[in-house]
DNA sequence: AGATCCACCGAGCGAGCGTTCGGTAGGGAG
DNA sequence: CTCCCTACCGAACGCTCGCTCGGTGGATCT
């Protein structure tokens, strides 16, 4: 990863990158080891050799999907130095664009919580609770110092990354707008939940 | 239903309410035909005696849930007259309501559309867009008569639905604000991601 | 009383599931 | 040349899946 706004296609390996595929269109649990053996081009003892079970894909997938995500907001904010404003759009631009460019991994994130096993349930809502925890900072920053005027910057910090998860369920790549278009029309719409006003 | 924003329990046959219950735990391909037809207290075949398959099921859930969504929001549109801001504002209110009061059911629609075959996805997908065209309409509106100033309409709505929508992954009915406030919050967000500004 | 229908169930079918057993082919180390 | 390790695979195991067969018991009608 060059900086936090570069993105190349996914480096997952393939058993991965099968799993991520077949997940994303049918779901955990309506998706067999054999056809993700088939996607990566392995027999099913070939794919158990590397991952010892099918939930072994979906955490591995998992992790790699959160740290990315957790990696580039803190690439974001450290390149955005100390201004409220810019850590803010920073942040929420990261947010925005991961959930383009990563919309397959974040949508299977997101929508198979509920088939992780409980352990690694805790670990995954974990990292989610650590990417809302820096939305949260960075709202309260920005109502701290002034430039931000929402009365509520827990339920306008929610509200905010709901709308950026929510980028992976409606966003196409091959939609009518280009991402630099989409998240500079989100961006603006973040500004204006938190009552950002520019200064006079 | 006596008024839109009355909300009594979900009135569903013991089959929907059982497949409701386990569909939003596990989804649709974790959940077992033995599993719903226990929770309905009924046998295997004393299931499949109500409904002929498991994606029925999911079916009969799926068009009854959308069903009241438009209804609710019909009925909101109708009792709020013709000010652009009033049908925004009640379109709006009872789209969060309903994916509080009516979390689990809409959770379960959203979420389970890979799960629904060809023929029937087409027409829930229809559902879905009717009701984004009468946000899309409801912006549209606000802005033709002045009182919005967002320059992207389109793209304002689409953010506000998956907002309201975002309401039945996190919403909890005993988490520490009740519905009213939460409604209010979230009320508030809308009117500032279409850029409504208050006559002075 | 018999006929008919509805609501329901015990048992089990064939298919497909996640997973494993017992291998093979090839390459590098001694 | 042997030994061992890695990277795989054909076949199949035990189990559970969605679904069905062939009923039973009770209410209603004639």
């Amino acid at each position: 990863m060059t900086t936090w706004r570069d993105y190349g296609p996914p480096e997952l390996p393939a058993p991965l990158a099968a799993a991520l595929e077949a997940f994303a269109e049918h779901g955990y649990h309506g998706t067999t080891v054999r056809e993700i053996a088939a996607r990566a081009g392995l027999s099913v003892p070939g794919l158990y050799h590397h991952y010892p079970s099918k939930q072994s894909l979906l955490q591995g997938l998992s992790e790699l999907t959160m740290s990315e995500l957790l990696d580039r907001s803190a690439a974001a904010l450290a390149e955005a130095g100390d201004d409220p404003l810019a850590r803010f759009e920073a942040l929420v631009e990261s947010l925005l664009r991961f959930h383009m460019y990563r919309r397959e991994q974040a949508f299977v994130g997101s929508t198979e919580i509920r088939s992780m096993d409980g352990d690694y349930r805790a670990v995954y809502v974990g990292h989610r609770d650590a990417q809302q925890r820096l939305v949260d900072e960075a709202v309260d920053a920005g109502v701290a110092a002034g430039v931000f005027t929402t009365p509520y910057p827990k339920d306008a910090a929610r509200a905010l990354t709901t709308m950026c998860v929510g980028v992976s369920t409606w966003y196409r790549p091959d939609g009518p707008l280009g991402p630099d278009e989409l998240i500079a029309r989100n961006l603006a719409f973040a500004r204006e939940l938190v009552g950002y006003t520019p200064p006079a």
